[in-house]
DNA sequence: AATTTATGTCAGCTATATTGACTTATTTTG
DNA sequence: CAAAATAAGTCAATATAGCTGACATAAATT
């Protein structure tokens, strides 16, 4: 390891400004957090030639089977083409199958395979194991507080979709609702 | 006032599920509060033909005037030629400026113009102005308790590094006061 | 019957990253 | 001092993941 942070001796200094409102270490730490936080799935993956967007999807699908082509681009916020080669490898590997739906068979509902939901499964273990790592030191209520503080991060308009979403169980079957909007009946108010 | 939409209470608190030992709501909370953490500057980029790359180059020297093409690499964790392009960019549309160091003159040290200044800034202020609306009705200490989370989240043996370049000390001051913002004197030697 | 929806596909483009080899200038070291 | 290491830049080739827009097909809805 080379001397890390040789950077300019005193360089470190902040701007001398009353600018500083701005809570750069908040800022920094969710950068480098995230980047630690994607790296253990990125490492398994890569064993798969899979890259993170094979996460997402595979992640996605599990925990929600049945899941419909449109709400995944939905949740992603990616395009369908996009979409398409990562499934197309998911497919084409087993890790994913898709289904003509029952009721509307233009529908195509996507579900992990056994091999699929292990991958899932072994990727979210790794996440869960970090997160572990990282509150088990940390004050009781610190999880609580640090999931109000990441669901406020999200746009006010777009809680109730999120907070349904994260509150699906496997079970549930999100085709039997193709609008995800306005499901919560949530009393979050304070627009801003 | 503002009875602290709290989300649901027993919503994104535990779920009710046995066999919930992993946390997928913490895990998905992560995802989409990132997204949208990313977004606002994201936008402003887009108005400057810049991408997200071009935000960390430019946050970086903006809060490390003078910092070495070495050591932004080993912050960014990319490659030479990564950086090479987008940093070209910035310099060729005058954000950034290099000068040869001092007393190595192999080095080209890098520095935000007035005008990457007032970017970096104005990214920065986006930023925080997210971050001030998702804390403003939660209960005090929550910010530390977000920034001693996310520190956790980080390879112990990176949390060092990491502490020095947010400017939180070798010995995790993170633990501490909620005010490390007026206090960002150099840290430089202190072994490592 | 006409329209809309769900999905898929084609062609081409952009942004961001990678590896490996090589060059130039400069500093450090044996 | 000569040799080696370092800082930075460059070239060529490649990969991943995203984008737009246009178009096609089947099935459901109006």
């Amino acid at each position: 390891m080379k001397e890390t942070t040789t950077l300019e001796q005193g360089q470190l200094t902040s701007a001398p400004q009353p600018t500083q409102v701005v809570p750069y270490d908040l800022i920094e730490l969710l950068f480098f957090a995230y980047r630690e936080f994607t790296s253990d799935p990125d490492d398994v993956l890569a064993q798969y030639g899979f890259g993170r967007a094979h996460h997402r999807v595979l992640h996605f699908v599990d925990r929600h089977p049945g899941i419909m082509v449109t709400d995944l681009l939905g949740i992603l916020k990616i395009t369908k083409q996009s979409l398409g080669r990562v499934l197309k490898q998911l497919v084409d590997d087993d890790f994913i199958e898709q289904r003509a739906g029952a009721i509307d068979r233009r529908q195509r509902l996507l579900h992990t395979t056994n091999k699929g939901h292990e991958l899932a499964v072994r990727l979210a273990r790794l996440q869960t194991e970090r997160l572990d790592r990282a509150i088990k030191d940390l004050p009781n209520g610190t999880t609580d507080t640090v999931k109000q503080f990441l669901f406020q991060m999200i746009d006010a308009t777009a809680r109730r979709e999120v907070a349904n979403l994260i509150n699906v169980g496997p079970d549930l079957d999100l085709t039997q609702r193709p609008d995800l909007n306005g499901m919560l009946q949530h009393t979050e108010q304070d627009g801003q």
